[in-house]
DNA sequence: TTTATATTTGGCTATTATGCCAAATATACC
DNA sequence: GGTATATTTGGCATAATAGCCAAATATAAA
């Protein structure tokens, strides 16, 4: 495999990897509806201020979030809304998956 | 947050998730083009047998791949294509990512 | 039935991720 | 300036991931 390919591979799969945690799902999904600063995130998910902070830093490293400061707060947007639209398919590997297991059951 | 959303969270995140590692994905990639057997991955990453069946234990799992005995081969097919069109975006999340980078390059 | 090939699993180690607490920083308000 | 609020960072403990080797399993072929 050439190293262009795994480069670009590595690029992609950490955008992923940002998305593949509840809570970043979450923020991501919020996001969706419009700028949050970061303490509706603490509030609406009962974990540490600290935890949120890390959680944005990486969707920002990989490029999902920007933030703007105004006041006393920091607010997160979505810099790509497009990766909103994954999540119908994602769905679509659910269901799909959970037929499956449903399948495996009636044959044992 | 309810416990209804908490679970699907968790569900679509570990679908994404399981895209997450550049290994995998490229395993994703590569059966957009058709089925392919465990031992193609091997020789294409020169990752060892173990690691590439571990992975596509994770995909497995997540619902993404279902697989195929075929005399002493196991051929893996995806499940739901679809995951092939988040590409786009997530290229478009690298690109406007990198033209960040840039602006705060040229800002400093 | 022995042998060779393809794959998975057990076991281990090293690395990375997650999450908390406490401390640092920044900003508004008194 | 002092205080309160919002956020990030350092430090640490624990859990999860990734990858290898060796061993187990399954199947075909000799």
């Amino acid at each position: 495999m050439d190293e262009r390919r795994k480069t670009y591979l590595e690029a992609k799969s950490r955008v992923l990897k940002a998305l593949g945690h509840p809570t970043r799902l979450l923020i991501a999904e919020e996001l969706g509806q419009g700028e949050r600063c970061v303490c509706e995130f603490v509030n609406m998910t009962g974990v540490d201020y600290s935890t949120i902070s890390r959680h944005l830093a990486v969707m920002k490293q990989a490029g999902l979030v920007e933030h703007e400061k105004r006041g006393k707060q920091v607010f997160y947007r979505l810099r790509v809304p497009c990766v909103l639209n994954f999540m119908e398919c994602v769905e679509e590997v659910i269901r799909s998956g959970a037929e499956e297991q449903i399948r495996m059951l009636k044959q044992e």
